[in-house]
DNA sequence: CAATATTAGTTGAAAATGTAACTAACAAGG
DNA sequence: CCTTGTTAGTTACATTTTCAACTAATATTG
């Protein structure tokens, strides 16, 4: 027999988000990827840096919630591509202040430049009062319980 | 200079889809992978199992839009589990249809009761009325422009 | 101030994923 | 039928991610 409460899996939350998520992240990703080769992870701290001004790893780490080995890996790929250099903090030699290059900011108008647009399409196709519920809602379950 | 349309990583809807798709997978993912040592791909087959019955893999890759190298990995996870076995289709012998076993079926009973709880929390932390938005907002998503 | 703990970040190995090429079965056109 | 094309699924290999152990610098504590 059955269970009485139905569990449907077009309802579960948790494969809701995964699925819109991994849709529209496959719908940008090109932007980055076939601009810049760059993963998704490098794309996330090029904007960080962008958007925040110089940070040490670790403040991006927390922010956008990136484990630190994948961080590493990134900022690694990242001065590779001479996007990002890294600065050497006397006080605290342990981490180091990462800042865009002139190329990397470059990239960082460009693509968040994409990114809006992106996102204007978005919200377009949505309209105004359901994206702002649903942004309402996205960042109260980025926010773990 | 700056760009003059500000662009709010914060506000960019890829982002707060995937911040949002991983807090609540990782909330959700030691329900499945501690009791039963699941992946995510193999939990998520399962679930298609149990719900619409007997499938080819083919129809399980086509509606939870999982590539088919990983469906052929978790289903084959799934058979060393006990959880899932192939029947042969005579009528036509390139695919077989997948089924559960009872403890196949035991386990999605178990699963698919932790997600209908996990779920109803949620709803409740977010309000009947966002939800019905979220979910509807979500769909729309999941499928591509 | 020496011993211990913590923090930032790196590295190597193992696990998982993605890509492309492959097999085997069926389908369709000549 | 027999070539060519398509479909379902597997496998091999490269890339990416994860996990655990590590280094080096700073902080803490007895």
């Amino acid at each position: 027999m059955p269970t009485s409460i139905e569990m449907d899996l077009s309802n579960f939350l948790p494969y809701l988000l995964n699925q819109a998520a991994d849709a529209q992240g496959a719908a940008f990703s090109p932007t980055y990827k076939d601009r810049y080769g760059m993963l998704q992870t490098e794309w996330r701290i090029l904007f960080h840096l962008g958007q925040y001004g110089d940070l040490a790893a670790k403040q991006i780490c927390d922010r956008a919630h990136i484990h630190k080995t994948k961080a590493s890996r990134g900022v690694s790929a990242l001065e590779d591509k001479r996007f990002v250099v890294r600065e050497e903090v006397a006080k605290d030699r342990r981490h180091a202040l990462l800042s865009l290059t002139a190329a990397g900011r470059a990239a960082y108008d460009d693509l968040s430049m994409a990114a809006a647009q992106f996102d204007r399409k978005l919200q377009e196709r949505l309209g105004g009062d359901d994206v702002q519920t649903l942004k309402r809602c996205l960042r109260a379950l980025m926010k773990n319980s």
